[in-house]
DNA sequence: CAAACCTTGACACAAGCTTGATAAGGTTGG
DNA sequence: CCAACCTTATCAAGCTTGTGTCAAGGTTTG
């Protein structure tokens, strides 16, 4: 049997049980529960829940960062909405207008947003 | 001339002035200078500006989310290191004993994380 | 069955983020 | 040269995050 309860699990990783707790809330490390819905922390959580340590110390990140770069894995669109806004804006070509390329660039991220055109 | 001053991007786009100041802070829309240091916003900034309204609204983010997207790409060590982390932990084959398992798994985060072994 | 766990929920507080307001001073254009 | 901008810096209110503690109640096990 190598689960581990709640608090062995804090023994184990050095986070606080109310931090263990506070991690699997914001979608982090689940672990998986007994059949009366006691948490059951096995191998590979506690080795995420080491290694989160270590990730949060050397970059200089909060939790809410690494929630967040889990949602941009877990969402499809939001990633790809991201991305398209990330991306250098085109250049203008000399002998476009600006008011057509404007429109252009905004139905761009329209799409990549999945939004409807201005005008729809 | 199509670059605006500040307070005619912030009209424009419906930012403050003072929120594209701190927009500019968290590295998300870096608008040019005039020689005397006034931020001048040309038609790439201003859309950048429109279309992170939408971003933030459609997907409820906020603006420390998108300047994380930001240092992830500006950063491939991090990039790499929460990608190591996000990856599900490889399930233990049966006949590899935990300790050893647990061992592989701690090097090769700290291989991602770019840091020294352990004992090192 | 009682001790020692576990659960969720709530209250609390420090630190940080978001945002506005305001001040002291430089730039610009009529 | 003065009004109307711009700059940076600072104070402050309100919200979010990270964390502890405690309460009320279910589970497990000697």
């Amino acid at each position: 049997m190598d689960a581990l309860t709640i608090h062995e699990a804090a023994e184990v990783t050095g986070w606080s049980p109310r931090m263990l707790r506070y991690i699997e809330r914001i979608g982090l490390v689940r672990p998986s529960r007994s059949g009366s819905g006691y948490r059951l922390y096995g191998p590979a959580e506690l080795q995420r829940l080491r290694t989160l340590r270590e990730l949060l110390a050397t970059y200089d990140l909060g939790l809410g960062d690494v929630g967040f770069a889990v949602r941009l894995r877990r969402e499809p669109g939001l990633r790809a909405a991201i991305e398209g806004w990330l991306e250098a804006p085109a250049e203008r070509p000399e002998h476009v207008p600006a008011a057509e390329w404007l429109a252009w660039e905004q139905e761009k991220h329209q799409r990549l947003l999945g939004l409807a055109p201005v005008g729809a």
